[in-house]
DNA sequence: TGCACAAATATCGTATACAATATATCATTG
DNA sequence: CAATGATATATTGTATACGATATTTGTGCA
Protein backbone atom coordinates (compact mmCIF):
# COMPACT_ATOMS: atom_id res chain seq x y z
CA UNK A 1 0.00 0.00 0.00
CA UNK A 2 1.63 3.36 -1.18
CA UNK A 3 1.57 6.27 1.38
CA UNK A 4 0.39 9.43 -0.12
CA UNK A 5 3.66 10.54 -0.04
CA UNK A 6 5.26 8.41 -2.27
CA UNK A 7 2.71 8.90 -4.98
CA UNK A 8 4.14 12.48 -4.51
CA UNK A 9 7.58 11.03 -5.11
CA UNK A 10 6.43 8.79 -8.04
CA UNK A 11 4.75 11.83 -9.77
CA UNK A 12 7.50 14.30 -9.22
CA UNK A 13 10.40 11.35 -10.55
CA UNK A 14 8.65 10.89 -13.23
CA UNK A 15 8.61 14.22 -13.87
CA UNK A 16 12.60 14.58 -13.68
CA UNK A 17 12.97 11.72 -15.23
CA UNK A 18 11.17 12.80 -18.46
CA UNK A 19 12.81 15.90 -18.26
CA UNK A 20 9.50 18.03 -18.07
CA UNK A 21 11.14 19.50 -15.35
CA UNK A 22 14.25 21.53 -15.46
CA UNK A 23 17.36 21.75 -13.27
CA UNK A 24 16.94 24.81 -11.07
CA UNK A 25 12.90 24.96 -11.20
CA UNK A 26 11.99 25.75 -7.67
CA UNK A 27 9.31 23.57 -6.26
CA UNK A 28 7.38 25.27 -3.77
CA UNK A 29 5.64 23.30 -0.88
CA UNK A 30 1.88 24.90 -1.66
CA UNK A 31 2.19 24.81 -5.53
CA UNK A 32 2.93 20.91 -5.28
CA UNK A 33 0.78 19.76 -2.70
CA UNK A 34 -1.90 22.01 -4.71
CA UNK A 35 -0.97 19.59 -8.15
CA UNK A 36 -1.49 16.47 -6.01
CA UNK A 37 -4.33 17.57 -3.70
CA UNK A 38 -2.03 16.98 -0.35
CA UNK A 39 -1.34 19.03 2.49
CA UNK A 40 2.39 20.72 2.71
CA UNK A 41 3.04 17.92 5.63
CA UNK A 42 3.29 15.15 2.84
CA UNK A 43 4.65 17.39 0.04
CA UNK A 44 7.62 18.15 2.83
CA UNK A 45 7.98 14.49 3.15
CA UNK A 46 8.43 13.73 -0.50
CA UNK A 47 10.48 16.67 -1.26
CA UNK A 48 13.47 14.99 1.87
CA UNK A 49 13.16 11.76 0.42
CA UNK A 50 14.11 13.16 -3.09
CA UNK A 51 16.55 15.00 -1.23
CA UNK A 52 17.93 11.70 -0.43
CA UNK A 53 18.06 10.55 -3.69
CA UNK A 54 19.87 14.01 -4.66
CA UNK A 55 16.83 14.42 -7.51
CA UNK A 56 16.22 17.69 -4.89
CA UNK A 57 18.65 20.16 -3.17
CA UNK A 58 16.63 21.71 0.11
CA UNK A 59 17.93 25.32 1.07
CA UNK A 60 16.93 26.60 4.34
CA UNK A 61 14.44 29.07 4.59
CA UNK A 62 14.42 29.18 0.39
CA UNK A 63 12.96 25.50 -0.56
CA UNK A 64 13.40 22.97 -2.67
CA UNK A 65 14.75 22.56 -6.10
CA UNK A 66 15.35 20.32 -9.16
CA UNK A 67 19.03 19.37 -8.32
CA UNK A 68 21.51 20.80 -10.99
CA UNK A 69 24.78 18.70 -11.15
CA UNK A 70 28.31 19.88 -10.93
CA UNK A 71 30.22 18.52 -13.84
CA UNK A 72 32.38 16.95 -10.57
CA UNK A 73 29.13 15.39 -9.71
CA UNK A 74 28.17 13.92 -13.15
CA UNK A 75 31.51 12.43 -13.87
CA UNK A 76 31.36 10.93 -10.42
CA UNK A 77 27.60 9.31 -11.35
CA UNK A 78 28.97 7.90 -14.05
CA UNK A 79 32.71 6.84 -12.69
CA UNK A 80 30.25 4.93 -9.72
CA UNK A 81 28.21 3.02 -12.71
CA UNK A 82 31.15 2.02 -14.24
CA UNK A 83 32.69 0.16 -11.20
CA UNK A 84 29.16 -1.16 -9.82
CA UNK A 85 26.88 -1.77 -13.08
CA UNK A 86 29.04 -4.36 -14.97
CA UNK A 87 29.51 -6.35 -11.60
CA UNK A 88 25.69 -6.48 -11.23
CA UNK A 89 25.02 -7.02 -14.97
CA UNK A 90 27.35 -10.02 -14.64
CA UNK A 91 25.31 -11.65 -11.77
CA UNK A 92 22.14 -10.74 -14.03
CA UNK A 93 23.23 -12.69 -16.66
CA UNK A 94 24.18 -15.86 -13.94
CA UNK A 95 20.48 -15.47 -12.16
CA UNK A 96 18.76 -15.04 -15.78
CA UNK A 97 15.54 -17.19 -15.76
CA UNK A 98 13.57 -17.69 -19.16
CA UNK A 99 10.99 -15.21 -17.47
CA UNK A 100 13.38 -12.48 -17.06
CA UNK A 101 14.01 -12.73 -20.08
CA UNK A 102 10.88 -11.67 -21.72
CA UNK A 103 10.53 -9.36 -19.26
CA UNK A 104 13.45 -7.14 -20.70
CA UNK A 105 12.45 -8.09 -24.18
CA UNK A 106 9.34 -6.72 -23.64
CA UNK A 107 10.87 -3.50 -22.64
CA UNK A 108 13.27 -3.25 -25.14
CA UNK A 109 10.27 -3.07 -27.07
CA UNK A 110 8.77 -0.35 -25.44
CA UNK A 111 11.84 1.98 -25.68
CA UNK A 112 11.28 1.44 -29.53
CA UNK A 113 8.27 2.28 -29.92
CA UNK A 114 9.08 5.52 -27.51
CA UNK A 115 11.34 6.37 -30.02
CA UNK A 116 9.78 5.74 -33.00
CA UNK A 117 6.75 7.72 -31.74
CA UNK A 118 9.44 10.54 -31.08
CA UNK A 119 8.67 10.83 -26.95
CA UNK A 120 12.33 11.64 -26.39
CA UNK A 121 11.69 12.33 -22.23
CA UNK A 122 9.62 9.06 -22.24
CA UNK A 123 12.57 6.92 -23.95
CA UNK A 124 15.18 8.39 -22.04
CA UNK A 125 13.11 6.78 -18.66
CA UNK A 126 12.49 3.92 -20.43
CA UNK A 127 16.58 3.41 -21.36
CA UNK A 128 17.17 4.12 -17.18
CA UNK A 129 14.30 1.49 -16.50
CA UNK A 130 16.41 -0.92 -18.47
CA UNK A 131 19.46 -0.85 -16.19
CA UNK A 132 17.18 -0.98 -13.56
CA UNK A 133 15.38 -3.96 -14.57
CA UNK A 134 19.34 -5.74 -14.89
CA UNK A 135 19.74 -4.64 -11.42
CA UNK A 136 16.31 -6.34 -10.21
CA UNK A 137 17.05 -9.53 -11.76
CA UNK A 138 20.58 -8.94 -9.95
CA UNK A 139 18.68 -9.65 -7.21
CA UNK A 140 21.81 -7.50 -5.23
CA UNK A 141 19.17 -4.98 -2.78
CA UNK A 142 21.88 -2.77 -1.49
CA UNK A 143 23.57 -2.24 -5.40
CA UNK A 144 19.86 -2.11 -6.24
CA UNK A 145 19.43 0.84 -4.18
CA UNK A 146 22.75 2.43 -5.64
CA UNK A 147 22.06 2.10 -8.81
CA UNK A 148 18.53 3.30 -8.43
CA UNK A 149 20.11 6.59 -7.32
CA UNK A 150 22.60 7.03 -10.09
CA UNK A 151 20.14 6.65 -12.68
CA UNK A 152 18.11 9.20 -11.43
CA UNK A 153 20.72 11.44 -11.31
CA UNK A 154 21.94 10.39 -14.60
CA UNK A 155 19.20 11.88 -15.69
CA UNK A 156 19.38 15.24 -14.84
CA UNK A 157 22.99 15.26 -15.83
CA UNK A 158 21.94 14.18 -19.53
CA UNK A 159 19.08 16.90 -19.45
CA UNK A 160 22.43 19.27 -18.67
CA UNK A 161 25.35 17.78 -20.44
CA UNK A 162 24.12 15.42 -23.03
CA UNK A 163 25.95 16.76 -26.40
CA UNK A 164 24.10 14.38 -28.84
CA UNK A 165 20.59 14.68 -30.05
CA UNK A 166 19.62 10.87 -30.42
CA UNK A 167 20.13 8.20 -28.02
CA UNK A 168 20.37 5.31 -30.41
CA UNK A 169 23.92 4.08 -28.93
CA UNK A 170 21.21 2.80 -26.03
CA UNK A 171 19.26 1.07 -27.96
CA UNK A 172 22.95 -1.02 -29.65
CA UNK A 173 24.33 -1.78 -26.54
CA UNK A 174 21.05 -2.77 -24.89
CA UNK A 175 20.61 -5.24 -27.27
CA UNK A 176 24.32 -6.58 -27.27
CA UNK A 177 23.29 -7.12 -23.63
CA UNK A 178 20.14 -9.42 -24.30
CA UNK A 179 22.38 -10.97 -26.82
CA UNK A 180 24.54 -11.91 -23.71
CA UNK A 181 21.89 -13.13 -21.24
CA UNK A 182 20.41 -15.19 -24.02
CA UNK A 183 24.03 -17.04 -23.42
CA UNK A 184 24.04 -16.60 -19.78
CA UNK A 185 27.51 -15.46 -20.68
CA UNK A 186 27.85 -13.42 -17.51
CA UNK A 187 31.85 -11.77 -18.49
CA UNK A 188 30.44 -10.79 -21.72
CA UNK A 189 27.30 -9.30 -19.94
CA UNK A 190 30.00 -7.39 -17.76
CA UNK A 191 32.42 -5.98 -20.70
CA UNK A 192 29.51 -5.07 -22.50
CA UNK A 193 27.94 -3.24 -19.55
CA UNK A 194 31.09 -1.52 -18.75
CA UNK A 195 31.81 -0.01 -22.15
CA UNK A 196 28.46 0.77 -22.34
CA UNK A 197 28.65 3.18 -19.48
CA UNK A 198 32.30 4.16 -20.86
CA UNK A 199 30.46 5.40 -23.93
CA UNK A 200 27.44 7.13 -21.76
CA UNK A 201 30.17 8.82 -19.99
CA UNK A 202 31.91 10.13 -23.49
CA UNK A 203 28.50 11.50 -24.61
CA UNK A 204 28.39 14.47 -21.94
CA UNK A 205 29.92 17.50 -22.74
CA UNK A 206 30.66 18.71 -19.26
CA UNK A 207 32.29 21.90 -20.35
CA UNK A 208 28.96 23.19 -21.84
CA UNK A 209 25.53 23.09 -19.13
CA UNK A 210 22.14 23.26 -20.92
CA UNK A 211 19.35 25.83 -19.46
CA UNK A 212 15.90 25.06 -20.48
CA UNK A 213 13.86 25.85 -17.26
CA UNK A 214 9.80 25.21 -17.63
CA UNK A 215 6.83 26.19 -15.98
CA UNK A 216 5.87 23.55 -13.09
CA UNK A 217 2.07 23.40 -13.13
CA UNK A 218 2.68 22.26 -17.05
CA UNK A 219 4.96 19.47 -16.26
CA UNK A 220 2.93 17.69 -13.66
CA UNK A 221 -0.13 17.62 -15.23
CA UNK A 222 -1.12 14.43 -16.71
CA UNK B 1 23.77 25.75 10.71
CA UNK B 2 22.34 22.18 11.54
CA UNK B 3 18.63 21.90 11.53
CA UNK B 4 17.38 20.66 14.61
CA UNK B 5 16.06 17.35 12.87
CA UNK B 6 20.06 17.02 11.86
CA UNK B 7 20.38 16.53 15.57
CA UNK B 8 18.37 13.91 16.57
CA UNK B 9 19.54 12.34 13.68
CA UNK B 10 22.94 12.64 14.83
CA UNK B 11 22.49 11.70 17.78
CA UNK B 12 20.53 8.16 17.09
CA UNK B 13 22.81 7.46 14.83
CA UNK B 14 25.77 8.29 16.99
CA UNK B 15 23.98 5.53 19.55
CA UNK B 16 23.30 3.24 16.96
CA UNK B 17 26.69 3.27 16.18
CA UNK B 18 28.17 2.93 19.68
CA UNK B 19 25.67 -0.22 19.96
CA UNK B 20 24.15 1.54 22.87
CA UNK B 21 20.33 0.79 21.38
CA UNK B 22 19.80 -3.07 19.65
CA UNK B 23 18.39 -3.47 16.17
CA UNK B 24 14.95 -4.29 16.73
CA UNK B 25 14.14 -1.28 19.40
CA UNK B 26 11.16 0.84 18.87
CA UNK B 27 11.73 3.88 18.65
CA UNK B 28 8.48 5.84 19.59
CA UNK B 29 8.48 9.33 18.39
CA UNK B 30 6.73 11.23 21.73
CA UNK B 31 9.66 8.98 23.74
CA UNK B 32 12.26 10.28 21.03
CA UNK B 33 11.07 13.81 21.26
CA UNK B 34 10.60 14.14 25.00
CA UNK B 35 14.49 12.76 25.10
CA UNK B 36 15.80 15.52 22.61
CA UNK B 37 13.40 18.02 23.24
CA UNK B 38 11.28 19.08 20.30
CA UNK B 39 8.23 18.29 18.75
CA UNK B 40 7.15 14.77 16.47
CA UNK B 41 7.52 16.62 13.32
CA UNK B 42 11.02 16.85 13.73
CA UNK B 43 11.14 13.54 15.44
CA UNK B 44 9.25 12.01 12.27
CA UNK B 45 11.99 14.02 9.70
CA UNK B 46 14.54 12.41 11.71
CA UNK B 47 13.22 9.24 12.07
CA UNK B 48 12.69 9.17 7.52
CA UNK B 49 16.39 10.43 7.22
CA UNK B 50 17.49 7.63 8.91
CA UNK B 51 14.94 5.17 7.32
CA UNK B 52 16.37 6.15 4.01
CA UNK B 53 20.27 4.91 5.65
CA UNK B 54 18.11 1.64 6.39
CA UNK B 55 19.48 2.28 10.17
CA UNK B 56 15.72 2.61 11.07
CA UNK B 57 12.50 0.71 9.29
CA UNK B 58 9.17 2.27 9.59
CA UNK B 59 6.01 0.07 9.43
CA UNK B 60 2.99 1.92 8.37
CA UNK B 61 0.95 2.81 11.53
CA UNK B 62 3.00 0.81 13.85
CA UNK B 63 6.53 2.71 14.29
CA UNK B 64 9.95 3.20 13.57
CA UNK B 65 12.71 0.30 14.75
CA UNK B 66 16.47 -0.16 14.80
CA UNK B 67 17.24 -1.92 11.52
CA UNK B 68 17.61 -5.38 11.73
CA UNK B 69 19.79 -6.49 9.02
CA UNK B 70 19.10 -10.35 7.66
CA UNK B 71 22.03 -12.12 6.67
CA UNK B 72 21.46 -11.67 3.02
CA UNK B 73 21.49 -8.01 3.62
CA UNK B 74 24.17 -8.11 5.42
CA UNK B 75 26.34 -10.34 2.91
CA UNK B 76 25.65 -7.50 0.36
CA UNK B 77 26.41 -4.99 2.60
CA UNK B 78 29.97 -6.42 2.91
CA UNK B 79 29.87 -7.43 -0.94
CA UNK B 80 29.42 -3.66 -1.50
CA UNK B 81 32.13 -2.47 1.08
CA UNK B 82 34.56 -5.10 -0.89
CA UNK B 83 33.99 -3.81 -4.47
CA UNK B 84 33.76 0.14 -3.81
CA UNK B 85 36.24 0.62 -0.60
CA UNK B 86 39.43 -0.87 -2.54
CA UNK B 87 38.81 1.34 -5.63
CA UNK B 88 38.33 4.59 -3.15
CA UNK B 89 41.35 2.92 -1.24
CA UNK B 90 43.29 3.56 -4.22
CA UNK B 91 42.02 7.01 -4.69
CA UNK B 92 42.76 8.21 -1.63
CA UNK B 93 46.60 7.32 -1.56
CA UNK B 94 47.12 9.14 -4.44
CA UNK B 95 45.56 12.26 -3.50
CA UNK B 96 47.14 11.57 -0.08
CA UNK B 97 48.38 14.89 1.69
CA UNK B 98 50.94 15.14 4.76
CA UNK B 99 48.07 17.17 6.40
CA UNK B 100 45.67 13.93 5.78
CA UNK B 101 47.55 11.41 6.57
CA UNK B 102 48.25 12.65 9.77
CA UNK B 103 44.92 13.46 10.80
CA UNK B 104 44.81 9.89 10.22
CA UNK B 105 47.36 8.98 12.45
CA UNK B 106 45.22 10.86 14.99
CA UNK B 107 42.48 9.23 14.74
CA UNK B 108 44.33 5.41 14.87
CA UNK B 109 45.76 6.79 18.34
CA UNK B 110 41.97 7.51 19.00
CA UNK B 111 41.03 4.13 18.07
CA UNK B 112 43.82 2.36 20.36
CA UNK B 113 42.96 4.96 23.14
CA UNK B 114 39.34 3.55 23.38
CA UNK B 115 40.24 -0.11 23.01
CA UNK B 116 42.99 0.18 25.71
CA UNK B 117 39.71 2.29 27.77
CA UNK B 118 37.51 -1.13 27.36
CA UNK B 119 34.83 1.40 25.33
CA UNK B 120 34.15 -1.22 22.63
CA UNK B 121 30.92 0.93 21.42
CA UNK B 122 33.56 3.48 20.66
CA UNK B 123 36.43 1.78 19.59
CA UNK B 124 33.74 0.28 16.70
CA UNK B 125 32.35 3.33 15.85
CA UNK B 126 36.14 4.87 15.38
CA UNK B 127 37.08 1.86 13.37
CA UNK B 128 34.03 2.85 11.68
CA UNK B 129 35.35 6.48 11.26
CA UNK B 130 38.53 5.40 9.77
CA UNK B 131 37.07 4.20 6.81
CA UNK B 132 34.85 7.05 6.80
CA UNK B 133 38.07 9.69 7.06
CA UNK B 134 39.87 7.60 3.81
CA UNK B 135 36.64 8.25 1.43
CA UNK B 136 36.64 11.87 2.54
CA UNK B 137 40.72 12.42 1.54
CA UNK B 138 39.65 10.38 -1.67
CA UNK B 139 37.35 13.05 -2.64
CA UNK B 140 34.67 11.33 -4.63
CA UNK B 141 31.29 12.28 -3.13
CA UNK B 142 29.16 9.80 -4.58
CA UNK B 143 31.39 6.88 -3.61
CA UNK B 144 31.62 8.70 0.43
CA UNK B 145 28.26 8.85 0.31
CA UNK B 146 27.61 4.93 -0.27
CA UNK B 147 30.61 4.16 2.16
CA UNK B 148 28.42 6.47 4.73
CA UNK B 149 25.33 4.28 4.61
CA UNK B 150 27.43 1.20 4.20
CA UNK B 151 29.21 1.34 7.29
CA UNK B 152 26.09 2.77 9.44
CA UNK B 153 24.89 -0.33 8.29
CA UNK B 154 28.51 -2.45 8.95
CA UNK B 155 27.59 -1.30 12.29
CA UNK B 156 24.36 -3.15 12.71
CA UNK B 157 25.16 -6.25 11.11
CA UNK B 158 28.54 -6.67 13.35
CA UNK B 159 25.67 -6.15 16.55
CA UNK B 160 23.81 -9.07 15.35
CA UNK B 161 26.52 -11.53 13.49
CA UNK B 162 29.71 -11.08 14.89
CA UNK B 163 31.53 -13.90 15.82
CA UNK B 164 34.91 -12.92 17.52
CA UNK B 165 34.80 -10.82 20.65
CA UNK B 166 37.86 -8.62 19.81
CA UNK B 167 37.94 -6.48 17.31
CA UNK B 168 42.33 -6.01 17.19
CA UNK B 169 42.51 -7.39 13.71
CA UNK B 170 41.00 -3.87 12.67
CA UNK B 171 44.27 -2.29 14.30
CA UNK B 172 46.48 -4.52 12.44
CA UNK B 173 44.76 -3.89 8.81
CA UNK B 174 44.85 -0.32 9.82
CA UNK B 175 48.29 -0.05 10.56
CA UNK B 176 48.90 -2.09 7.06
CA UNK B 177 46.47 0.37 5.03
CA UNK B 178 48.78 3.67 6.64
CA UNK B 179 52.07 2.14 5.45
CA UNK B 180 50.52 2.04 1.97
CA UNK B 181 49.44 5.68 2.65
CA UNK B 182 52.51 7.04 3.28
CA UNK B 183 54.52 5.33 0.29
CA UNK B 184 51.52 6.56 -2.32
CA UNK B 185 51.09 3.20 -3.02
CA UNK B 186 47.49 3.03 -4.72
CA UNK B 187 48.02 -0.72 -5.57
CA UNK B 188 49.06 -1.76 -2.41
CA UNK B 189 45.90 0.71 -0.57
CA UNK B 190 43.60 -1.07 -2.69
CA UNK B 191 44.73 -4.47 -1.85
CA UNK B 192 45.27 -4.34 1.51
CA UNK B 193 41.81 -2.34 1.94
CA UNK B 194 40.02 -5.49 -0.16
CA UNK B 195 41.72 -8.32 1.59
CA UNK B 196 40.55 -6.29 4.79
CA UNK B 197 36.87 -5.96 4.16
CA UNK B 198 36.82 -10.05 3.30
CA UNK B 199 38.26 -10.50 6.96
CA UNK B 200 35.55 -8.24 8.25
CA UNK B 201 33.15 -10.31 6.09
CA UNK B 202 34.21 -13.74 7.23
CA UNK B 203 34.42 -12.70 10.69
CA UNK B 204 30.58 -12.71 10.75
CA UNK B 205 28.12 -15.57 11.41
CA UNK B 206 25.51 -15.02 9.41
CA UNK B 207 23.50 -18.17 10.86
CA UNK B 208 23.91 -17.21 14.75
CA UNK B 209 22.10 -13.82 15.75
CA UNK B 210 22.38 -12.17 18.47
CA UNK B 211 19.96 -10.10 20.60
CA UNK B 212 20.40 -7.45 23.43
CA UNK B 213 17.91 -5.12 23.75
CA UNK B 214 18.27 -2.33 26.02
CA UNK B 215 16.19 0.68 27.54
CA UNK B 216 16.24 3.61 25.03
CA UNK B 217 16.12 6.33 27.62
CA UNK B 218 19.53 4.60 28.76
CA UNK B 219 21.35 4.86 25.67
CA UNK B 220 20.42 8.14 24.92
CA UNK B 221 21.22 9.55 27.60
CA UNK B 222 24.46 11.84 27.13
C1' DT C 1 -8.22 -21.79 33.15
C1' DG C 2 -8.23 -20.42 28.42
C1' DC C 3 -10.19 -18.28 24.60
C1' DA C 4 -12.93 -14.79 22.04
C1' DC C 5 -14.48 -10.54 21.65
C1' DA C 6 -15.24 -5.67 23.03
C1' DA C 7 -13.84 -1.43 25.18
C1' DA C 8 -10.10 1.48 26.33
C1' DT C 9 -5.69 3.23 25.51
C1' DA C 10 -1.74 4.47 23.07
C1' DT C 11 0.57 5.64 18.82
C1' DC C 12 0.83 7.04 14.28
C1' DG C 13 -0.95 9.87 9.92
C1' DT C 14 -2.38 14.21 8.33
C1' DA C 15 -4.01 18.88 8.29
C1' DT C 16 -3.70 23.26 9.89
C1' DA C 17 -2.27 27.34 12.63
C1' DC C 18 1.26 30.32 13.95
C1' DA C 19 6.16 31.90 14.08
C1' DA C 20 10.50 32.78 11.66
C1' DT C 21 12.83 33.88 7.61
C1' DA C 22 13.45 35.33 2.95
C1' DT C 23 11.81 37.88 -1.06
C1' DA C 24 9.40 41.55 -3.34
C1' DT C 25 7.49 46.17 -3.45
C1' DC C 26 7.86 50.77 -3.07
C1' DA C 27 9.07 55.17 -1.20
C1' DT C 28 12.97 58.16 -0.19
C1' DT C 29 17.19 60.40 -1.13
C1' DG C 30 21.58 61.50 -3.21
C1' DC D 1 17.67 57.86 -12.41
C1' DA D 2 20.10 54.63 -9.38
C1' DA D 3 20.77 53.08 -4.91
C1' DT D 4 19.25 52.30 -0.38
C1' DG D 5 16.30 51.20 3.13
C1' DA D 6 11.61 50.18 5.20
C1' DT D 7 7.42 47.97 4.74
C1' DA D 8 4.54 44.36 2.91
C1' DT D 9 4.07 39.87 1.03
C1' DA D 10 5.10 35.19 0.39
C1' DT D 11 7.27 30.94 1.79
C1' DT D 12 9.27 27.86 4.83
C1' DG D 13 9.98 25.89 9.93
C1' DT D 14 7.69 24.04 13.81
C1' DA D 15 4.11 22.86 17.06
C1' DT D 16 -0.16 21.16 17.94
C1' DA D 17 -4.88 19.33 17.27
C1' DC D 18 -7.72 15.79 15.51
C1' DG D 19 -8.87 11.53 13.14
C1' DA D 20 -7.36 6.73 11.97
C1' DT D 21 -5.14 2.52 13.10
C1' DA D 22 -2.92 -0.74 16.06
C1' DT D 23 -2.23 -2.60 20.62
C1' DT D 24 -3.53 -3.59 25.15
C1' DT D 25 -6.68 -4.47 28.69
C1' DG D 26 -10.55 -6.38 30.59
C1' DT D 27 -14.80 -9.01 30.62
C1' DG D 28 -17.85 -12.87 29.67
C1' DC D 29 -18.39 -17.43 28.40
C1' DA D 30 -17.25 -22.20 27.48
Amino acid sequence: MPSRSDLVVAGLQRAILEHKIAPGTKLSEDEVGEIFGVSRTIVRSALQALAHLQLVTIEKNRGAFIASPTPKEAHEVFEARGLIEPRVAAMAARRMSDQSLEALRAHIEEEHAAMHAGDKGQALALSGGFHLKIADIAGHDVFTGFIHALISRSSLIIALYWRRADTTCESHSHHALMKAFERRDAAAAEEIMRSHIVDLHSGLDLSNRKNAPLSLADALRP
